[in-house]
DNA sequence: ATCCTCCCCTAC
DNA sequence: TAAGGTAGGGGAGGAT
């Protein structure tokens, strides 16, 4: 195959290479990424440059002030309110689920084991569907190796999408020589995709720096640095008793406790080691800390009352006894015999208890059949207890949402601090102008180290990692996700490996994670922040920009020093975690001053002293320049550190490097000039919703992907529903073995280094349903078609996202017949077409189905030769023609019957011409474009508000199917895909605030079995007003 | 030109 | 053992 990637020159380049470099070619980009490790040392430069900022950069450090030319004021438009945000009711009805659930599900299984069946013929057949012209056939054939391994010599770089440029051979020549230096281990700044440095030794990021230190025979680690371990030992159990004991031999007597964990809180009987001992001799796991949804009980012997008050949701307080009679009754006893109630509230108590016994089960952990097990219900949630980046990413979102509420309600959070503060802080400056434009940038210092070390007076200034490894063994691949500045000046950084942490720094003491806290730490400051101003931008759980220049103004504080000391001082008071405050004219600014800033201290960048400033600073700390982008940078210019060396280059030049966008970006932040964008300040719609898995993959049956998509399906929807959003688009993200990845990935269970490949689909009708999610996933699954073993990771992103709020169309609906209440006009469909609407979010489909190309339906020969290509909707993009005429015929003549108050025989004719032509149209094998055309009037009625008449169309049409002497055989199959999106479409009508017989709708849901008989009995349905759509099928059918 | 899909990169 | 998620920006190259 050929290339038609313009990077093809360096393709050749590396192929010189390849005597040294046994790497095919797939994977040649990533290891060339690895190559480049000039990273490494770049960081290391910057880590020691943090020493001598920490130590010689008092806090307040203030570059002097004094012009203040700016008059521009950076106005923040708080009515930019996001309408969607608003409340509506948006209950869910749960009895309509089961079974057209079950009938999507069972088409797709059907489809997929289809699939499967002929995957040749599939593979050849789909190169018509032209669907995907970016991802060559031939990628398959490298996964399918051992059908056709020849192939593989062919094989473009299916992920190798360079921005264009031609590489100079000189900077080629270094690239190599960098290659094998093996200096500066680190691998804290390599990015996940970097993982596999496939060349040398395997797959992983671990493997390959750490190939000389380490042995790895059938899984086991056997360690070389023994010193270390030594010391890290003796460290730890100075500090941390419990720890050090833990790496004890002990002998396991049972497994009486597996599956269950607890934390033990205070002095106990008995005391802490030996319920450790116990519970590690007796299969369970003993927890240093209490972690939500992973630890299951809380020992303890009593509880204060001030304790009680603030127990943690689910958290399980109970007695020792209840580990000592459990083993010695061979099986884990009831809890509730255990429980522990505060002093003289037995009531309480017993309430809790009836509480935790009727919401739910005590958390088995996982470990019960590992939640590896795909079969495992809980595989996503108990995936997620134990994920940091799980749970910083919805940290961050839960903020984004909670500042995006906040300037919905224009409300200020909760003052915490003395007004007169802020008041003194300006008091005896008036006079003197203040700054144009005031940007904070607030960021807790090693977030996750500071709240572990909060409780232990003892670690501050320590060597400190929070991390998932126990210390237990030395050459842990578990990451570290933060340390304390301490164990950075050893050379340490958050995302390390814990065992290049650990031969940087063996005195590190390594402390587990405690995600409550994050939780709570994260909502108290961003309250705190929150009650200043909302001028306010979340950026992740311990990080965030404030906009001070009001406020200032307000209170004529012209030093923000103050006021950031101020504000730290506010935030260390409720949260016992130092924060750092980076200040500046804009956010660029302010966040380059917090790294000045950082330990536990303020930096001001003044206008007068930017200039200056932006010199020295390095280039790796601009946002937006990540590990490729500095290899890049490097092989074109050579070594390029601070901003003063890259404002040497013309805007011209870096194009090439970086892509016209990121090289005027750069352009201008290495100079400081980089204005905040308009919308810096205003809420951003969320664009996609994802879930992705892509640790712990080791399938071997094609029902377990089935299984983790429909986890993944459900998990979206809880999302989506929690956003209050629908898809209209869904991505399916694999990542797959590379070929010359082994099986055995160094991290245990890791996905080692991966192919990714993906596939999307647009929906006709946006969803937030769980069911329809997996099924479209599978069948994107079916596209790519890995061999299941070799699936190391699974991601699925919904897109094209649809506000599912109502609060738009009922304000229009308001608007026009006050009060919300239904015009009776509307019920008059010649009055109502008269009306003419705003377009609603319900007509946005119809947009998107204008905008998308209708894919030619493949001739009626070339289906016959597939095994049987039943339709299904979303192989189609939406028509603009409707080829079902007899429905809509049906459909106008049903819509005449319902306005009519009396019988008219004209009518009645009407009807029977229009059911024998729409028997005929049936007779016909189902196409995609006739399923569609189905589908739409069928939606198009129920988002007209014509329930009677949907309820009639639905009904007869659903007899129709299923009599295959009028009918093909085929529409019953194709009939019963539609069901679960016309579901969709019937609910999200429920959400609608206008009067709407709900128990219609109810009625039809309960339906929708596939089963032969039809409850739809019209119990005296109304249409409904539902604002007018501009569709052309409505069209077609009001004509 | 502008859109869409399939990537890659970045940040926490 | 280990828990490598998630959202956004953006480029290449094809389709329209
Ligand atoms: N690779 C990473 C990076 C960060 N985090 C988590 C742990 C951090 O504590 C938190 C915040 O990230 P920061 O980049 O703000 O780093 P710290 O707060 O730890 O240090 P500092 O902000 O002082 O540089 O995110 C993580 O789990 N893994
Ligand atoms: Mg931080």
């Amino acid at each position: 195959m050929l290339s038609p990637d313009p990077f093809a020159d360096c393709q050749d380049h590396d192929n010189s290479f390849e005597n040294f470099l046994p790497t095919p070619s797939t994977s040649r980009r990533r290891s060339e990424a690895i190559v480049l490790s000039e990273e490494d040392s770049l960081d290391g430069l910057i880590g020691s440059e943090q020493v001598t900022v920490i130590e010689n950069v008092p806090n307040n450090t203030i570059l002097k002030e004094g012009e203040e030319d700016d008059s521009g004021d950076e106005r923040v438009n708080l009515d930019d309110t996001i309408t969607r945000m608003l409340e509506s009711s948006d209950e869910e009805e749960a009895d309509i689920e089961e079974e057209p659930q079950n009938d999507a599900l069972a088409n797709l299984l059907r489809s997929f084991t289809e699939g499967r069946r002929a995957p040749t013929e599939e593979k050849e057949q789909e190169e018509e569907e032209k669907d995907d012209p970016n991802m060559s056939i031939d990628v398959f054939g490298d996964l399918n190796q051992e059908e056709e391994p020849e192939k593989e010599e062919e094989i473009v770089l299916p992920n190798s999408r360079m921005i264009p440029v031609h590489l100079p051979n000189q900077k080629e020549a270094i690239t190599r020589k960098r290659r094998f230096e093996p200096s500066e281990p680190s691998t804290s700044t390599a990015p996940p995709g970097a993982d596999g440095p496939v060349g040398i030794v395997s797959s992983d990021t671990g493997e390959y720096w750490n190939q000389p230190k380490t042995i790895t025979v059938h899984g086991q680690n056997f360690e070389i640095n023994s010193f270390n371990d030594y010391m890290r030992m003796k460290i730890t159990k100075l500090n941390h008793q419990v720890n050090s004991e833990k790496s004890k031999p002990y002998e396991k007597v049972s497994e009486t406790l597996k599956g269950y964990s607890v934390f033990v809180n205070g002095y106990t009987e008995p005391p802490a080691l030996v319920i450790r001992d116990l519970m590690m001799a007796h299969g369970g796991e003993y927890h240093c800390y209490y972690q939500h949804g992973i630890t299951t009980y809380t020992i303890a012997s009593s509880i204060a009352t001030a304790k009680v008050n603030r127990i943690r949701e689910k958290e399980i307080f109970i007695r020792a006894d209840w580990i000592t009679e459990s083993i010695a009754a061979g099986k884990p006893l009831d809890y509730r015999d255990f429980l522990i109630y505060e002093k003289g509230s037995q009531e309480k108590g017993q309430m809790q208890q009836f509480l935790r016994s009727s919401n739910d089960k005590p958390i088995e952990t996982s470990s019960t059949s590992g939640f590896l097990d795909a079969r495992n219900p809980n595989f996503i949630r108990d995936y997620y207890a134990r994920s940091r980046l799980h749970l910083i990413s919805t940290l961050a979102q839960d903020m984004k949402d909670f500042v995006a509420n906040l300037k919905l309600e224009g409300k200020l959070t909760e003052k915490c601090f003395p007004e007169n503060e802020l008041a003194e802080m300006g008091g005896n400056s008036l006079g003197i102008e203040t700054q144009a434009s005031t940007v904070f940038h607030v960021d807790l210092d090693c977030f996750f180290v500071s709240v572990a070390v909060r409780d232990r007076k003892e670690l501050r200034d320590k060597e400190v990692a929070i991390t998932h490894s126990k210390g237990t063994i030395s050459n842990s691949m578990s990451e570290v996700a933060s340390c304390s500045y301490a164990a950075r000046n050893c050379g340490v950084k958050n995302g390390m490996l814990v065992r290049d942490a650990l031969q940087k720094c063996p005195q590190l003491t390594l402390l587990p994670y405690q995600f409550d806290d994050y939780i709570q730490v994260s909502r108290q400051i961003y309250e705190i922040l929150a009650s200043y101003t909302l001028d306010l931008r979340a950026v992740s759980c311990d990080e965030m920009y404030i906009n001070m220049s009001n406020l200032c103004e307000k209170y004529g504080i012209s030093d923000p020093t103050a006021l950031a000391e101020h504000i730290r001082k506010v935030i260390r008071e409720k949260t016992r975690c130092p924060a750092s405050v980076g200040i500046g004219s804009t956010s660029l600014l302010a966040r380059l001053a917090t790294r000045h800033a950082k330990p536990d201290g303020v930096f001001w960048v003044t206008e007068d002293k930017k200039n200056e400033f932006m010199l020295e600073e390095k280039v790796r700390d601009l946002p937006g320049l990540g590990y490729e982008m500095m290899n890049r940078l490097t092989s074109f210019f050579g070594e390029i550190t601070t901003c003063s060396q890259l404002q040497q280059r013309t805007e011209r030049e870096l194009i090439p490097v970086f892509g016209p966008k990121l090289a005027t970006k750069v352009f201008n932040q290495c100079r400081g000039t980089e204005e905040d964008p308009e919308d810096f300040w205003k809420t951003h719609v969320r664009k996609s919703v994802s879930c992705d898995i892509n640790y712990g993959i080791r399938f071997k049956k094609k029902e377990e992907v089935l299984q983790l998509m429909t986890a993944i399906g459900a998990e979206l929807e809880r999302k989506l529903i929690d956003s209050k959003m629908s898809a209209g688009s869904i991505t399916l993200k694999l990542m797959i073995r590379s070929a010359d990845a082994p099986v055995q990935t160094s991290k245990f269970m890791g996905h080692g280094h991966c192919d990714t490949f993906t596939k999307t689909c647009n929906l006709s009708v946006s969803t937030t349903k769980g069911d329809i999610l997996t099924s479209e996933c599978m069948r994107l699954y079916a596209k790519v078609s890995p061999n299941t073993e070799d699936l190391r990771g699974v991601g699925v992103t919904c897109g094209k996202l649809k506000s599912k709020l109502r609060k738009d169309a009922a304000s229009v609906v308001q608007e026009m017949f006050g009060k919300g209440k239904r015009d009776p006009k509307a019920d008059d469909p010649i009055q109502k077409k008269a009306i003419q609407e705003e377009p609603l979010d319900l007509e946005e489909d119809d947009d998107r189905h204008m905008r998308n190309k209708v894919i030619n339906i493949p001739s009626t020969s070339n289906q016959n030769q597939k095994i049987r290509n039943i339709p299904h909707p979303t192989d189609v993009r939406i028509s603009n023609e409707i080829t079902v005429p007899g429905l809509i015929k049906l459909s106008k003549c049903y819509i005449k019957k319902s306005v009519k108050t009396y019988e008219d025989v004209e009518d009645e004719e009407l009807e029977e011409k229009c059911l024998a032509e729409l028997e005929n149209f049936l007779q016909d094998a189902p196409t995609k474009q006739s399923v569609l055309g189905v589908l739409e009037v069928m939606e198009e009625l129920l988002n007209a508000g014509k329930l009677l008449t949907f309820q009639s169309v639905f009904r007869k049409f659903e007899e129709m199917s299923m009599n295959s002497t009028i009918c093909h055989v085929d529409w019953f199959a194709a009939f019963h895909s539609l069901v679960p999106y016309i579901k969709e479409t019937s609910e999200r009508l429920l959400e609608f605030p206008v009067d709407l017989p709900q128990n219609v709708i109810g009625k039809f849901g309960n339906t929708t079995t596939g089963t032969s008989e039809s409850h739809l009995k019209p119990t005296a349905p109304q249409e409904i007003f539902v604002p007018e759509s501009t569709s052309h099928t409505y069209n077609q059918i009001c004509e």
